[in-house]
DNA sequence: ACAAATTTAGACAGGCTTGTCTAATTCGTC
DNA sequence: GACGAATTAGACAAGCCTGTCTAAATTTGT
């Protein structure tokens, strides 16, 4: 039947518009309420869609779960690892760029929306759903994890830090420059601006007390694994 | 009535066992199935107890859950202060000694029942009881965090450390410890021995690298020891 | 403007949960 | 063994939620 024209073979964009908007309400709303406290007139309300309409579009309440749970993978994960573009592979002041990484690192992948709804999904119903959050660990921290390290490895490598082990160094990095808004994650809060400055200055600094070089950069190398 | 007989004040202990067990059994379900994902028959099962004895001693469901919660933030603080006492104060080996120190914190407070599961009801239910939970940062984190810092800075203080700050420097040092388990913590799971070892390990050396005793050492980590 | 596809409001059955009530049973103690 | 307090099983009303269905209204493409 309508095998003859060829527009877009997906759906009309009105059609989109209101999936869009559906994904969104859930999210938050499964995010505030959890799975079993959120139910699909919430989530109808918010979105501004009629029930019938999500079931629709999604099946069941646990397929809209799912659909959730991927697209925010999903996001996420393009957010993290355009950012971690931005590692600062050639430092003019080392201190103060692995400062501002680190600064973008909390803010852009672990502040923003989608970050905190994530995690929060991943923390509230992670037991409840192995074989998903499965999928999201190896998509997520089995992916970024190495890309991270290995950013760090170039920087060892080019003779600015002194790292044994680049994946360990990695996620230290991490939980050092996040060490002081644990409270605040664990509440599910969003540290202020300020905070998560002074968080990540401190955090550097301690890392760079560790993994610095003692002196002004010595482009020299040979002596990595001579021991 | 009854101001005759005076064995103790409280009810019989049969009495009281059921509490306990209905106490311990909410709290597993709770975790488990979230706030609004349990149901009552679900305790009463797991309890050993009938519906009604739940509701004779707890009023109703949110009351129950109140009262696990302010059980879970008394047990853990006195773990936490329990194992506190334990900080090495007088070290005879800086660094066995803290990485003993740092298993057992993550062993005896993070990873046993009650850490895990306060963790997880603070994660899941801190936004819908905003005064409980703030009642248990007080509480919690704003009494242990300085117990913890005031050891370090005793440490500092007697010469086995270089720290200028002595909260933050405690907050990296937990930071780091468990550096390596936070994708296991967010879903919930429990690291093996051998992971909390390993992540205490590497996290202490970090940590005694930024805030060990500097030492005019150029660049092989061969020696630590001082004195 | 027309026709097809989509959305909407609302009603609806079925299931589950909370919290109460009752009557029978068990427990602890003297 | 007997008494009072606590516990139990089960029924119960009321409420909420999911997922389906309908018929009307709206949007979309042509």
């Amino acid at each position: 039947m309508k095998a003859n024209v060829s527009p877009d073979i997906f759906p009309p964009r009105g059609h989109e518009a209101k999936r869009i908007s559906i994904v969104d309400a859930a999210t938050s709303v499964f995010c505030r309420e959890s799975f079993a406290g959120a139910n699909i007139d919430m989530i109808a309300a918010e979105a501004g869609v009629s029930r019938q309409t999500i079931y629709n579009h999604h099946g069941d309440k646990e397929k809209l779960f799912v659909a959730i749970v991927r697209d925010l993978t999903e996001r996420c994960n393009a957010g993290i690892f355009a950012t971690i573009s931005t590692f600062p592979d050639q430092p003019k002041n080392l201190e103060a760029d692995l400062i501002a990484f680190a600064v973008r690192m909390t803010h852009n992948c672990i502040c923003n929306r989608d970050g905190k709804f994530l995690r929060k999904l991943i923390q509230t119903e992670g037991g409840r759903y192995p074989e998903l959050f499965a999928e999201w660990r190896e998509e997520g921290p089995g992916r970024t994890w190495p890309a991270i390290a290995a950013r760090f490895a170039r920087l060892a490598h080019a003779g600015f830090l002194d790292i044994d082990d680049p994946d360990v160094a990695a996620r230290q990095f991490m939980a050092l420059a996040n060490a002081e808004l644990q409270t605040t994650f664990m509440l599910g809060g969003t540290p202020t601006e300020d905070e998560v400055v002074q968080s990540a200055t401190n955090g550097v600094r301690t890392f760079l007390r560790a993994f610095g070089k003692r002196q002004p950069v010595a482009r020299k190398q040979g002596a990595l694994a001579s021991a």
